[in-house]
RNA sequence: GGAGACGUACCGAAGUGGCCGUAACGGGGGCGACUCGAAAUCGUCUUGUCGGUGAUGAGCCGGCACGUGGGUUCGAAUCCCACCGUCUCCGCCA
């Protein structure tokens, strides 16, 4: 959410950022229009409570001398009718408006390139895409074959965008959740959480989901719980209306959690294969910081994602999104594109972004520079580390044999009790 | 799931219709005094938010907040209702 005041008093620089991501303008002068009409009747209200007030005290004063002024008590309860008649007014004006606010995307940063996804700017490369004598497989092709990849019955089970896996796969799979966070914990300084994985709608809101994306998430029936889209959301909302004390403050933090999507929005896009699941397994990465400091944490974070994929040994490129195609809440967002041979494309496996104090102010999330200091909001931060899923896809398609088997990375081998290979005896 | 108790500031906790909300009392923390320094002691300060007015500062004026939301009342931390959470006991259970 944006400031209210910034909102009020810098239109231009609210209208020039819905333009740059391609959105209605329209919303800022329903603003302004709500703005005015909330301030005029909330001077209305608060003038007749302080008159209210007073009047109270001093029916409180004469009764305490023993009399009853039978007139001003008759006089305060027209004033209290009054007040019951405007506040619903207020209060409904306060919704409309803060329901308003909170669809207004986050500004964006200066070094953010303006404009639709065709201005979207790589910013590094790493790793050379493998070649290969052969005609390199999908990870589908390659799980199947294998016999440790099953859609068939995992759409039995539950439906499409569902997988199962088998075996080696599904051990690669724990080992894979296992180098990450260790990776950031033992070597990046992150502490590991072990987060709830059913999130309220507090939460989702905190973190920008909601009210916008309701339809993006899976909500349980007959309660007010919904299954995480992301461990952003509960690591973020560790924070919620907490204000952290100056040594606790820049915060890093990791998990590993199950994560759950609708998808509703992307129907016959990656329909085949583990790219596009209901539910994939994600290590997240989310820093909580100081002002000034988050567009280096946005660096560094980036770096302890990048990090994940150079001990794997895959080539990825980093791509600087534009204003267009950034998400609702970011102010400036990487992506991590890792290289897929079956797909003979670059494709994204982690995305970065500072939220300046887009969603500290959704979520009350403050800190103190020194004791007894005003608190102010903090910056949030998140960031795949990685999506494990398409990790283990970039795995197989980019350490597939001409055998159909599969080259475990070094980095693994220790964890997958010494294996060298999937797919072969050896 | 059933029964009971509880929810007030950084922590503990008092307050049972107005003189009780920066809010008693105790602790913690900041600053100061004493001291060569420290401890002990003493003094003092320690919520946030919205609106108005200042300059988007300081200050001042006002509204709101005693878990959340409603209700009763001229007036609610206090009485009533619903919901949420915590604890204890019982039941069930990986």
């Amino acid at each position: 959410m944006l400031d209210l005041k910034l909102v009020r008093d810098h239109p231009e620089m609210v209208l020039r950022m819905l333009e740059g991501r391609g959105q209605d303008t329209g919303a800022l002068a329903r603003f302004n229009e709500l703005d005015l009409r909330r301030r005029t009747l909330l001077r209305e209200v608060e003038e007749l409570k302080a008159k209210r007030n007073a009047a109270s005290d001093q029916v409180a004063r004469l009764k305490k001398e023993g009399r009853v002024p039978e007139e001003l008590i008759a006089e305060n309860r027209e004033l209290s009718q009054a007040i019951k008649r405007l506040d619903p007014e207020v209060a409904k004006v306060e919704d409309d408006e803060r329901q308003l606010l909170s669809g207004i995307p986050n500004l964006f940063d200066d070094s953010v390139p303006v404009g639709d996804e065709g201005q979207n700017r790589e910013v590094r490369r790493w790793g050379v895409p493998p070649e290969f004598p052969f005609e390199p497989k999908n990870h589908w092709e390659l799980g199947e074959a294998l016999g440790l990849m099953d859609f068939a019955r995992a759409s039995k089970i539950s439906g499409s965008r569902f997988v199962v896996l088998y075996g080696a796969l599904s051990r690669l799979n724990r080992a894979l959740i296992d180098f990450m966070l260790d990776l950031h914990t033992l070597g990046h300084g992150y502490r590991e959480v072990w987060p709830p994985a059913l999130i309220n709608s507090q939460s989702l809101y905190g973190t920008g989901q909601l009210p916008k994306f309701a339809e993006d998430g899976f909500k349980i029936e007959n309660s007010d719980l919904w299954l995480a889209p992301t461990a952003e959301v509960p690591l973020t909302n560790l924070f919620r209306n907490e204000i952290l004390e100056p040594g606790e403050v820049p915060v890093s933090v990791t998990a590993y959690t199950p994560c759950f999507r609708a998808e509703a929005g992307a129907a016959g896009r990656d329909t085949r294969g583990m790219i596009r699941m209901h539910q994939f397994d994600k290590v997240e990465l989310v820093k909580v910081t100081r002002p000034e400091d988050s567009m280096e944490a946005l660096e560094a974070l980036t770096r302890d994602a990048e990090e994940v994929l150079r001990g794997l040994g895959l080539a990825y490129r980093v791509v600087l999104l534009s204003s267009g195609d950034m998400g609702f809440s970011s102010a400036k967002t990487y992506d991590l594109e890792v290289w897929l041979p079956g797909a003979g494309a670059y494709r994204e496996i982690s995305s970065c972004s500072c939220f300046t104090d887009f969603q500290a102010r959704r979520a009350g999330i403050r800190f103190r520079r020194e004791k007894g200091a005003k608190p102010e909001f903090a910056h949030t931060l998140n960031g795949s580390g990685l999506a494990v899923g398409r990790t283990m896809v970039a795995i197989l398609e980019n350490y597939q044999n001409a055998d159909g088997s599969i080259t475990v990375p070094e980095a693994l081998r220790p964890r997958l009790g010494g294996l060298t290979a999937i797919g072969v005896p050896s």
